[in-house]
DNA sequence: TCTGGGGTCCTAGGACCC
DNA sequence: TCTGGGGTCCTAGGACCC
């Protein structure tokens, strides 16, 4: 018997979007699936997910709608359907919970598990199981001794496999591959760790810290360093998510040109806003605009109400005062934000300054 | 290539105060 | 007259993630 220790599993859905609607038309199955916008190529918008056959030919997510459809003619687009991805993604988190183990939800295709076991791959397996059984879904599931190499694991199991990181192994599997497979750093900043002399995630956990805070700053400079190591957070926590905010934003499929067509899709997105916010029953202390003038130059102003409130008028108008400071541009896109009080003691001070959710 | 939408968190600079 | 230093708040912008 091996001894009973603190594990973290991160579980990811393999091609989550596009294995949903292949589920619901089997017909689909191994083709060329890619999921994104209004699902025509025609018109603006990005690939949400592709299917494993498409991304064989280049097709990424993010990836230009116009761009996917070049590269493939005879693929078949499909319009997002958040409402499906939502229900579907509701039973993968109760199949986990199933198991006993903390669930942290962090998207709709992903998940930690945090549990005390001494055969992690043995949880992983039921974790397979039970999704595959709940949903017909195959999930890839990396198991580290911290939420970082979890989550960088289950890149290395996929598809529908495992893989194990953890210190032991940190430097064999990772120490020579470049900065940007870390999660956390991204195109901006690889290529700022790249200009001190920084290229792999060897010479970053090898890098000084003052070096790295003094161009990342006093947060990021030590995360990332930490990161260079496979150094991360190891609680699961399962308390349920509280937003801090919510926007709704719109790319126009032809640009705006007209003062009065922007006031009304401002006015349309703030009412919206304050639906959101209004559900949640919280009350809105910032409001925040943001446009894209044409051709793809991005701006975006905010402001903080005299008081919290959850009267409509008074944010809407708030943010129409926002409206009212736009230039007179061709507009590509309009979005509002409103940021909400937080209930109380939610702790800002001890957050892990990690990129998105953990 | 012609670049979505919904999020979170960090940094920096200026204003203001003691 | 060569011009403090630190703290906090506000806002804009940047970076990243799914």
């Amino acid at each position: 018997m091996g001894t009973r220790e603190a594990w973290v599993l991160h579980v990811d859905l393999d091609q989550f979007v596009a294995a949903v609607e292949v589920l619901r038309r089997p017909e689909l199955a191994g083709r060329q699936v890619v999921v994104g916008g209004r699902g025509d190529p025609t018109e603006r918008g990005v690939v949400s997910t592709a299917s494993y056959e498409a991304r064989a030919f280049g097709v990424r997510s993010g990836m230009p709608l116009r761009i996917a459809a070049r590269k493939l003619p005879d693929a078949v687009f499909l319009p997002v359907d958040g409402a499906e991805y939502e229900a579907v993604s509701g039973r993968v988190m109760e199949a986990l919970r199933s198991l006993g183990a903390v669930v942290e939800v962090l998207g709709w295709d992903e998940a930690f598990l945090g549990a005390t076991t001494d055969d992690p791959e043995s949880l992983a397996r039921q974790a397979q199981a039970a999704v595959l059984d709940e949903t017909q879904l195959h999930c890839s599931v990396g198991i580290g001794d911290n939420k970082v190499r979890a989550k960088i694991a289950t890149e290395f199991g996929k598809p529908a496999g495992l893989f194990r990181l953890t210190a032991e192994n940190w430097f064999d599997v990772m120490g020579d591959r470049p900065t940007i497979a870390l999660w956390g750093v991204g195109t901006k900043v690889s290529r700022r760790l790249a200009a001190l002399g920084v290229t792999t995630v060897r010479e970053l956990a090898a890098a000084q810290v003052d070096a790295l805070i003094a161009e990342f700053g006093p947060k990021m400079g030590v995360w990332y360093h930490e990161l260079g190591q496979g150094i991360g957070p190891t609680t699961v926590d399962d308390s349920p998510w509280i937003p801090r905010g919510h926007s709704r934003e719109t790319t126009f499929q032809q640009n705006l040109t007209t003062p009065d067509q922007v006031r009304e899709a401002v006015l349309r997105l703030a009412n919206d806003v304050v639906e959101d916010a209004a559900e949640d029953g919280r009350s809105v202390e910032r409001v925040a605009l943001k446009v894209r003038y044409a051709p793809f130059v991005t701006k975006s102003t905010s402001r903080k109400l005299p008081a919290p409130t959850r009267d409509a008028q008074t944010i809407v108008g708030a943010v129409m005062a926002l409206a009212d400071t736009l230039e007179d541009r061709e507009v590509r896109l309009l979005g509002v934000r409103a940021e909400m009080t937080m209930p109380q003691d939610a702790d800002p001070s001890e957050r892990t300054p990690v990129r998105g959710r953990i």
